[in-house]
DNA sequence: TGTACATCAGTGAACGCGCGTTCACTGATGTAC
DNA sequence: TGTACATCAGTGAACGCGCGTTCACTGATGTAC
């Protein structure tokens, strides 16, 4: 079989590109490619098509969760907050909020697993950078920047060794996190 | 060649251990059992009569290491401080001191890409809950654990994705996060 | 103390198979005339 | 509008090799007598 029919090439590279981050977000890098194309419904030829290689993937699979976890922040605003800091308690929001905090925790282990390789390491280096850049232009003083958001990165990443936050741990973290950062700007 | 001279089994072992920490943690878990062996300076069949599979080996590291972290943050506990908190100052100190921060986020990385093997996040989790309990024991108000204790590591483990602290934003953490400590133990 | 034997602590070659990559081929879609 | 041709978007089988595991064998150490 050829093309198929009603669906474009665009279509067909997320259909692989969520598949991946199922399967290697569960199961590691270690997960063949095999298990992504089937999971994305398309056989191994037709992956290898869009990412001709198992790396090419594993670099697009990061690009695009970087740029997934940056939209996720920016929906956590709060339109009625204009005060400094409001970037910085979307971070936090974003990382520690209940729903998705499962797969924070295992984005950032499945890039935890993959900067061992090179290029993978100066990608996410690089958006390291824009969120500090983005941050530090948020208005609130560099101590207190450094110490929240390491706080919330710290929480969203404990699981990892499995230190799991209760929910009501995690709901005075974050409303203290807040507190800091809004006391912090009345300060100025 | 059989038994080597002026060696013990446990001596050999050990020196398993240490090559696959370095290796492990430089070039990830995809690095080879020969790669380990060449490193240990031992045949690859030496390495198997001590580790029978992979599997076994990456277990018995992740448990050395979890004890290695243990026994640094004992080793920074200061003295002279009998106050509630000083565990959790020196949990502060042994994940944010200068010479070892990098060995530390290796580490992490490193644990990071094996809790997808379920024996071995079971390990971590069972760790993780004995550092709960032996901080809570610490006299401090559980809030101000769970914003200290989360800041240490998030600072430790951003170098993951390339988020890397100045010395001074480190020093300015450590003593901010330690002051948040010596406060609410005075508050009591 | 010497001798025989069992066990321990390895060696290094060979095996086998899982998995990333290559490749010949194909049906659907776009384009020129 | 039909026709011929090129390209796109795949399929699925085969390949090959890296790497974990197995295995036959060996020299050193411990033990019984």
């Amino acid at each position: 079989m050829g093309r198929t029919a009603g669906r474009g090439a665009g279509d067909t590279r997320r259909l692989v590109l969520d598949a991946a981050s199922e399967v290697f977000r569960t199961r590691g890098t270690g997960a063949t490619l095999d298990d992504v194309a089937r999971q994305a419904g398309v056989s191994k030829g037709g992956l290898v098509y869009h990412f001709p290689s198992k790396d090419v993937l594993v670099q697009a699979l990061v690009a695009a969760m970087l740029e997934e976890f940056r939209t996720a922040v920016h929906a956590c605003l709060d339109p009625d907050d204009d005060q400094p800091g409001r970037l910085v308690r979307a971070y936090v929001r974003a990382s520690l909020s209940l729903p998705d905090t499962g797969e924070a925790r295992e984005a950032s282990a499945l890039i935890a697993q993959l900067v061992t390789a090179p290029e993978v390491a100066e990608v996410a280096r690089a958006d390291a950078a824009r969120w500090k850049g983005d941050l530090a232009a948020d208005g609130l003083p560099a101590d207190v920047i450094t110490l929240v958001v390491s706080a919330a990165d710290g929480a969203s990443v404990a699981p990892l060794w499995g230190a799991t936050l209760r929910d009501d741990e995690r709901d005075q973290l974050v409303a203290r996190l807040v507190g800091l950062t809004t006391e912090a700007a009345q300060d100025r």
